[in-house]
DNA sequence: TCCTAAATAATAGTATTACTATCATAAATA
DNA sequence: TATTTATGATAGTAATACTATTATTTAGGA
């Protein structure tokens, strides 16, 4: 018997369950390193299949189509950012303390899962950062989100904006905030390293440093009584 | 000879002006709609030609592929909204008016352009909304940076910054504020139809005055001394 | 340990997409 | 009117996004 620990998805969101089998995690492993290899455009399933020595049928058994392998890939990212951001806060009290715990776990997400290790947490903010809002900008989005495929981006959302009534219950917009602070962080990282015309972060060796210190200006400032 | 009033946009963009034919204008027009009704990823060339009584060919004529027409139609929006900007709030001396303003323009974006007739800007504007950050969310946004494509969102957030900056000269990142109003305006008229627990936006009839009032709230937060 | 079911590999095939090329014709311009 | 130039009509190609079939391997249960 084995002891291994699953990072729950919706189960609709794929075929067979990708962590119960070898293929299945080499899969979850290299989409996240092909991805971010060739952007997800150029992203195939045949090409996954030639990385890890599989065929594309085999990987089809696994997931529709390649935009449920990155929603699948996404909403892991949300899982286990709320997750994170749960055990990390679980001993504070000061909810400002835990806006700064929560900040630092969007903005760095460097926290590896020692239980998964065919994940690489690091490569998987920086799919995020890249083709994360791929996820929801579709078509489908309504009929997806009625099969509940967002559910994780709503549960860390959530998450963070009861931090965000305690801090401030006079504050308006709580959900709008978390969610902002989720797409700002990743939307910043992505600018200073591309577009740096559009945000004030020009250190390109701290990026993510500086990214955490403006959210926390921010957030100290939108929050304050 | 005819007077006509060009929007003026990066040549690299297009392989022949598709300003100056009937058909190019055509192609401009039915993308934009095109595309809202399909989605980007399911819009072809080919069911653009049958839309247009033109051919595939015709059209790649004028656009290399599908993805620089969205860079096209993308930059035409931001050089709107920043033209709009700067005409509405000519004679306004008072920075806080012209925020206001900015930010009533960017959700709005409802004002017409009566001397160019081919484009529907409200129809642009549900574009840009579903499929406008697509444009630089790609592994070619270095090479297409250097090239000068996303020279009109730059010059759109300088234009805003420079107001943010005379509100208050202290704040330490008017780009990313500016970067951040375009860009949450957007998501969360997105999110209000599509995902509502992601915002606080919940009158479905009034999104726009919704997320107008929201933004001028965070802006005043963010930007008071 | 053998048996059986399930998973995977190997291979082939299809419709669509994203183009490129060629040639005829229509329209604009000199 | 001659001649560029733009467009249309048509054909063709490589890659993508799948589906189907059959053979082989693997894993779990009796």
């Amino acid at each position: 018997m084995s002891v291994s620990i699953k990072i729950l998805l919706n189960d609709g969101l794929y075929l067979r369950d990708p962590q119960d089998s070898e293929l299945g995690r080499n899969i979850i492993k290299h989409s996240i390193l092909l991805i971010n290899d060739l952007g997800f455009e150029r992203f195939t399933f045949k090409k996954l299949a030639a990385k890890i020595g599989s065929t594309e049928a085999s990987i089809y058994r696994y997931f529709e189509n390649k935009h449920l392998l990155l929603t699948y890939l996404v909403s892991w990212y949300w899982e286990w950012i709320d997750y994170l951001i749960k055990t990390t806060s679980l001993n504070v009290v000061e909810p400002q303390a835990k806006l700064r715990i929560i900040i630092k776990a969007i903005v760095s997400a460097s926290v590896e899962n020692p239980s998964i290790t065919f994940v690489n947490e690091s490569k998987l903010h920086d799919l995020i950062i890249a083709e994360g809002a791929k996820v929801y900008h579709t078509k489908e989005v309504d009929q997806e989100n009625s099969k509940g495929f967002f559910k994780n981006y709503k549960s860390l959302i959530a998450t963070i904006s009861e931090v965000v009534i305690e801090i401030n219950p006079e504050f308006k917009y709580p959900h709008a905030f978390a969610s902002n602070l989720f797409e700002m962080s990743n939307n910043h990282i992505y600018f200073a390293k591309h577009l740096p015309r559009l945000t004030d972060i020009n250190d390109e060796a701290h990026i993510l440093e500086e990214v955490e210190t403006m959210l926390n200006y921010f957030a100290d400032k939108l929050l304050k009584g």
